[in-house]
RNA sequence: UGGGGCGUCGCCAAGCGGUAAGGCACCGGGUUUUGAUCCCGGCAUUCGUAGGUUCGAUCCCUGCCGCCCCAGCCA
C-alpha cells in the first residue's frame, strides 16, 4: 500500500483539484472534452491535451467529449476533421458514441442570444471595425461606449433576427455583450458575440449566415455537455471572466469550471498551427505528414509510437509556468519504447566494400542473429554470409586513434553474428582519398562471433552480404530548426532558421535481406545505428524500400569524439 | 505606465508552515558479440530578490526585479 503510494507520480495540480471535487461530492464524474478548431493538424501540442483530458476520464471512470470547435467556416475543412479523428484515436483515446460540434449547438445558441438581448445584455452594433477598435480604448485607457448600445431591446431582437436571415452586409452588424467598456480586462469591454458570415460551413452549410464566436460558443457548449472543468491554456486566462459572465448571465443550470495549464513548446521547432501551416504552404516541408513535422502525423510516419507520446505528455507533467522542454525528453521515450519492442536488424548507410581473401568465392553461409539481444521470445534469422560483403564506411580507419576499437590496419575486429576478421590491406583512390575496398583474412573458427581461443576481440561492426544485401533508400531527418527557439528573436523570420539539413536521403545503403518482408510502419533497430521505420506514404521508390529514421541510437562514442 | 499569470538543479517538476521527491541531461564505475540496452554511485546547506510574521517559511504578508499573455468581426 506505501510502496504503491510513494512510487506514484504525485497528482498535477488540476487532477488535484478534479480529485478534491470528487470526494467532496461536487460532481458524481468528472466530464472533460478536448476542443480542437478544425482548421489543421493536431500536433504534439495537443496531445499533452489530449492525454489530459481523456487521462482524467480514465482515470476517475469520467467522460471526455472530443468536440469540434467549427465556429468559423472561412478557415475550417472537413478533412481536418477527420484527420483529427485519426488522430485521437491513434493515440489510444476512445469519445464513446458519438462526436460533439459546436455547430451542433448553432440553435440553441441563437436562442440563448435572444435571451441575452431580452434581458438588455446584448445588443446590435454598427460600428465598423476601425470604429470598434477605436471605441475599445487602449490596455491603460478605457473604451467608449458604442452610440448603438441603448437601442431597445424590441428594436436589438429584430436587428438580430434580420441578421440571421441575411439582410445586412458582412462585417456591417455583429451582436454584443453589455459588459463594461471600461473594464481593464479588454475581454470584458462589450466583445462581439455574433458576426455575419457569409461563408458556407462544413457541416451546416448555407443555413446560416450569422455564427457565434469563441467566447460565447465554448462556455455554452461546455454547460450543454454536463462538462465539470474545462481545461484549456494559459492565454485564456484572461478569457475565464467572460466565460463565468455568459453562465451567470443566462443563469444556466450547469456552471463549468475554466482552468488554464501552460502549453507545450519543444526545442529546435515551432507550435503553432499557423506557423506549420506556412510551412506547408510554402513547401518547406512535404505536407502535414512530413516526418520532421511535429504534428501526431508526421510523428507517426517518422515511426514515434502512441504509447511514447503518451509517456512523454506523462513525463512532462502539467502546470502553469511557460516551459521549453529539450526535444531530448520525446526522443528519448521512443527510444525506451523502440528498444523493448522493435527487433534489430542490420543496414549498412554508407557502404564500402570488404573483401575476405581466405573465403571461398562462391560459397555463402547463413549465420544466426537474434532479432532482441535481450528478449529471446523474439526469435532469430539468419543472414547470408560471403566474400565480398558491405560495411560502414565510417568503421575503417586509416590511422585510428587509439580508443577507436574498429577496423584500421593491423587490426581485427568481430563482423556481428559472423566471424572475426583480420585487416589484410586496403584500396584507395589517391585523387580522391576515398577507400575503395578493404582486404580482410577470417578465422573460419569463430563462425558466430565468438574467439575460439577466448582472445579479446573489442570491437563489433555491423555488415552486409554484398552478394544478398538489399539496396534500400533512408530518410535521416534531423532536427527542423537550427535553433533552441526559433521564435526567440522577432527580428528574424522564424523560416530563415530551419535547418537545411532536416532531410538527407541516404540512397547508396545496403540491408540485410529480411528487410524485404517488412510492412509499412513497421518498427525495426538497425544495430548501432538507430531506429527505423518503413515509410506508409510511400514504402517503396525506384523499386527500393524507404526506410524513415525516427532518432538515433544514442552515441557516447560521438559525443567524446 | 491597465489587467491577468509565472519565477524550486542545465530542462521539466514535486512540495500545500516543520527543515528540498522524481524524471531527463550531465559526471564517475560495472556488465555487454549494438561505443546500444542494463546495473551501481554522484549531482540544489538552497527555493528570483529584499524585508516582515513565526520557535521554525520554498510554503503566510509587503516591496522590488525578471519573464509570459491581452487592444481579431480567430480559437
Amino acid at each position: 500500500m506505501e510502496n504503491t503510494e510513494t512510487e506514484k507520480r504525485p497528482l498535477d495540480f488540476i487532477r488535484q483539484i478534479i480529485a478534491g471535487d470528487l470526494s467532496s461530492g461536487k460532481h458524481e464524474q468528472s466530464v472533460t472534452r478536448f476542443p480542437p478548431e478544425p482548421n489543421g493538424f493536431l500536433h504534439i501540442g495537443h496531445a499533452k491535451s489530449i492525454c489530459l483530458n481523456f487521462g482524467v476520464a480514465v482515470e476517475n471512470g469520467g467522460i471526455c467529449n472530443l468536440r469540434f470547435d467549427d465556429t468559423n467556416p472561412s478557415k475550417e475543412d472537413i478533412a481536418y476533421v477527420d484527420s483529427i479523428k485519426e488522430d485521437v484515436k491513434w493515440l489510444g483515446f476512445d469519445w464513446g458514441k458519438q462526436v460533439h460540434y459546436a455547430s451542433d449547438y448553432f440553435d440553441k445558441l441563437y436562442e440563448l442570444a435572444i435571451l441575452l438581448i431580452k434581458k438588455n445584455k446584448a445588443f446590435v452594433c454598427e460600428l465598423s471595425p476601425e470604429q470598434m477598435r477605436e471605441y475599445r480604448g487602449t490596455l491603460t485607457t478605457p473604451g467608449k461606449d458604442s452610440p448603438y448600445r441603448n437601442r431597445s431591446v424590441a428594436e436589438n431582437l429584430e436587428m438580430f433576427e434580420a441578421m440571421k436571415k441575411g439582410d445586412f452586409a458582412e462585417g456591417s452588424h455583429v451582436l454584443r455583450a453589455k459588459i463594461d467598456m471600461a473594464s481593464p480586462n479588454l475581454n470584458l469591454r462589450d466583445p462581439i458575440i455574433y458576426r455575419i458570415l457569409k461563408a458556407t460551413h462544413h457541416r451546416t452549410g448555407d443555413q446560416w449566415q450569422i455564427y457565434p464566436m469563441y467566447d460565447y460558443t465554448h462556455c455554452l457548449s461546455d454547460m450543454l455537455e454536463g462538462v465539470t472543468h474545462s481545461l484549456c491554456t494559459l492565454e485564456f486566462q484572461d478569457h475565464r471572466p467572460l466565460y463565468n459572465w455568459v453562465l451567470e448571465t443566462l443563469e444556466t443550470p450547469c456552471h463549468p469550471r475554466q482552468i488554464e495549464f501552460s502549453r507545450l513548446n519543444l526545442t529546435y521547432t515551432v507550435m503553432s498551427k499557423r506557423k506549420l501551416l506556412q510551412m506547408v504552404e510554402g513547401n518547406y516541408v512535404s505536407g502535414w505528414d512530413d516526418p520532421r513535422m511535429l504534428t501526431l502525423s508526421g510523428l507517426r510516419r517518422r515511426g514515434y509510437t502512441p504509447a511514447s507520446i503518451r509517456n512523454f505528455c506523462a513525463t512532462i507533467g502539467i502546470g502553469k509556468s511557460d516551459s521549453r522542454i529539450s526535444m531530448g525528453v520525446l526522443e528519448n521515450e521512443i527510444r525506451s519504447d523502440l528498444n523493448v519492442h522493435a527487433e534489430r536488424r542490420m543496414c549498412v548507410l554508407d557502404p564500402v566494400k570488404v573483401i575476405i581473401d581466405n573465403y571461398p568465392d562462391d560459397l555463402i553461409e547463413e549465420v544466426v542473429g537474434k532479432n532482441h539481444p535481450q528478449n529471446p521470445d523474439k526469435g532469430v534469422r539468419s543472414l547470408p554470409f560471403s566474400k565480398e560483403l558491405y560495411i560502414e564506411r565510417n568503421d575503417f580507419m586509416e590511422e585510428p586513434p587509439k580508443k577507436y576499437h574498429r577496423l584500421g590496419p593491423d587490426r581485427e575486429v568481430r563482423l556481428r553474428y559472423g566471424y572475426l576478421v583480420q585487416y589484410v590491406s586496403h584500396v584507395k583512390d589517391e585523387s580522391s582519398g576515398e577507400i575503395l575496398e578493404i582486404h580482410c583474412t577470417y578465422d573460419p573458427e569463430s563462425k558466430g562471433g565468438s574467439a575460439p581461443d577466448g582472445r579479446k576481440v573489442k570491437g563489433t561492426i555491423h555488415w552486409v552480404s554484398a552478394a544478398k544485401g538489399l539496396p534500400v533508400t533512408i530518410n535521416m531527418y534531423d532536427r527542423l530548426f537550427k535553433v533552441e527557439d526559433p521564435e526567440a528573436d522577432k527580428d528574424i523570420d522564424f523560416l530563415d532558421q530551419l535547418n537545411p539539413d532536416s532531410q538527407v536521403v541516404l540512397s547508396h545503403a545496403i540491408a540485410e535481406p529480411s528487410l524485404a518482408e517488412m510492412k509499412p510502419g513497421d518498427n525495426i533497430q538497425f544495430e548501432r545505428q538507430g531506429y527505423f521505420c518503413l515509410d506508409t506514404v510511400a514504402p517503396t521508390k525506384d523499386g527500393k524500400l524507404v526506410f524513415n529514421r525516427t532518432v538515433t541510437l544514442r552515441d557516447s562514442w560521438e559525443k567524446r569524439k
